[in-house]
DNA sequence: TTTTCTTGCGTTACCGGTCCCGGAACTTCC
DNA sequence: GGAAGTTCCGGGACCGGTAACGCAAGAAAA
């Protein structure tokens, strides 16, 4: 044993009566060994307690078996997302099997690019996972030209050269959304959409435009920041120029529970005469009265492509395609 | 440039006409070099775009920059948690300027705690922060044993060797609570508490079972578990078993939610006839009608504290006392 | 029986840094 | 002017693994 800590290759071997190339078949799971070796050493690893030292490994294989999880947004509002929390979840889920490590690289300050970027470029992880939500980021561009496997969690903005992407299909779920305000005889309709610099705020509002077009019905729009004072005041906006609304499709939760305020203060009831319909299926919409009927994504089952993705590129695999997936129209009581 | 991408040492030194040591001394900012041969190196450095090779450095140093982020519970309901993702943000921002990097580990699956325990222990972090919600998990205790920096973000129950840890005074928050409905009039108080395995249901109940005692009131206990269902379920036995409340303390926002909901249902006014306070002061508060008045934790505080006292104690201090950091009570329309 | 192939393992050269040690050049002091 | 320090830098031995290569011994083929 070196005198701080942890057993090695070279002590496991001498245990075993092996030498280190022998010690190291064995953990790395070679066939080329008799069973009775294999069984000597791994009872000297047993006995030592022995763990491969990564760094060392990493050193001569050139891999870190570590996958970096990057958020390049300085006010990481991201993380209170439960959307964020389930994709994590689901990213986790998959990489713990793999002996993967998850890297965490929030954006610390504005400008601050240059670190991340750096960081990246340095090899001390195998790939990344981005969560980018604005597009305007120019840091996004630079990102996508990085030699290194990367996997977006939204498509990404602005971005010109082919991405590998995972994402949910926003337009079809807003429609959807939409959709369901007709077919309980709503007519005149409105949204609080989201910014137009993330995809999210964008495909939803498109969503919305389109199945409003294929009824026939004229638009109302108000744009929010996707958080709830933004909300607020879009639905302010929303409500006083079109005070004979009967049904509002909002971008997300959040802004949707600050629409069931404003209605509430106006004395307009949810659902009676307003209905309302969120998107996210987060915990907020289950602690509003009354709970909100929301378009749900499958946070998790986004978390674990964009982690097996990433694996296939680390891999080796050449991907460049991007997945959407459906999302689900969840009935409760405010539509 | 070897094959495969980055530039080393070897090359940099190379290019500037010096010693791979003397460039070290140079990476590493040691006073003895000329600055003529440090501006010689950095020049090459610039020229190369060389970044050291952390595997290397962490090999011969055993000190990997790294440090971890544990979860060890394997519904990580913590991450949807406000309060988790302000502690994040304190973390990641005091660690970003120190060059370490935050390694996210999440108990992937309830059993599965060698693996945890064995990565700690293969020296693959230089230290770890431990998110101890539950206080059961015997985890906790083999955590503290392990001979490595960590930190807790609760006074870890249930752990009989001292540690470090940060904490919120979840006592004197809720005590303050419970005096804020008793200054306004109100003499009736029940309380949802959390469950008791854990310092933040504990601690809150113990502060509102001493102010109820100070004032010589009866008190009037539903437990739930944090959750909002738990939480309705509890609000329901307490409003069943104690229908004359007119005052409500709910030791955290996500059932304070569920209990305005069940006030509402049950036709009583929140304010007017019953008043409600919440802990935690996350988003939940103020998309609920009426907007919670609840107690706010110093989130990002006490995520800089986690990062400093880790990085003091990697640094080789002794520190194994516990911090305990104010609340504030923050007055909306419900209390 | 000799040759060739296979199998299982040891030898050894790296990977890219850090740091100890020693030496050259230049000061400082007697 | 020579001895003793300083200052700055280079040489080289590591850190703990991996993998290419080689070699001995037994099996298969001639």
């Amino acid at each position: 044993m070196n005198d701080s800590g942890s057993p090695t290759l070279e002590q496991v071997a001498a245990l075993a009566g092996v030498s280190r190339a022998t010690v190291s078949r064995v953990v790395n799971g070679s066939p080329k060994v008799l069973p009775e070796t294999v069984a000597l050493v791994e009872r000297a690893i047993g006995a030592l307690g022995y763990v491969p030292n990564r760094a060392a490994r990493a050193l001569v294989t050139r891999r870190t078996d570590s996958v970096a999880m990057v958020v390049p947004e300085p006010d990481s509002r991201v993380f209170s997302d439960p959307f964020f929390a389930g994709m994590l979840r689901g990213v986790s889920r998959t990489l713990a099997p793999t002996s993967s490590q998850l890297v965490l690289l929030l954006e610390p300050a504005e400008g601050d690019d240059r670190r991340l970027l750096r960081y990246l470029r340095g090899g001390h992880v195998d790939g990344a996972i981005v969560i980018s939500h604005h597009g305007r980021d120019n840091v996004l561009q630079e990102l996508a030209q990085l030699p290194l496997p990367i996997v977006f969690s939204a498509r990404p903005l602005g971005v010109d050269v082919p991405v590998a992407s995972v994402d949910v299909d926003n337009v079809v779920g807003a429609k959807t959304a939409v959709e369901h305000l007709l077919s309980i005889g709503r007519r005149k309709l409105g949204t609080v959409a989201g910014p137009l610099d993330m995809t999210a705020g964008l495909d939803r509002l498109t969503g919305y435009q389109s199945a409003m077009s294929a009824a026939g019905l004229p638009e109302a729009v108000a744009y929010g920041d996707f958080t709830a004072d933004g909300g607020e005041q879009a639905a302010v906006k929303l409500l006083d120029e079109h005070p004979d609304l009967d049904g509002i499709f909002v971008a997300n939760d959040l802004m949707a529970t600050a629409v069931l305020r404003v209605l509430s203060e106006r004395g307009r009831r949810v659902p009676a005469d307003v209905a309302v319909v969120g998107f996210d299926d987060s915990v907020l919409a289950t602690t509003t009265t009354p709970k909100l009927t929301t378009v749900r994504q499958p946070v998790e089952l986004l978390g674990t492509r964009l982690a097996e993705i990433l694996l296939a590129k680390i891999g080796g695999a050449d991907l460049t395609s991007s997945e959407v997936y459906g999302t689900e129209l969840i009935v409760r009581d405010s539509a």
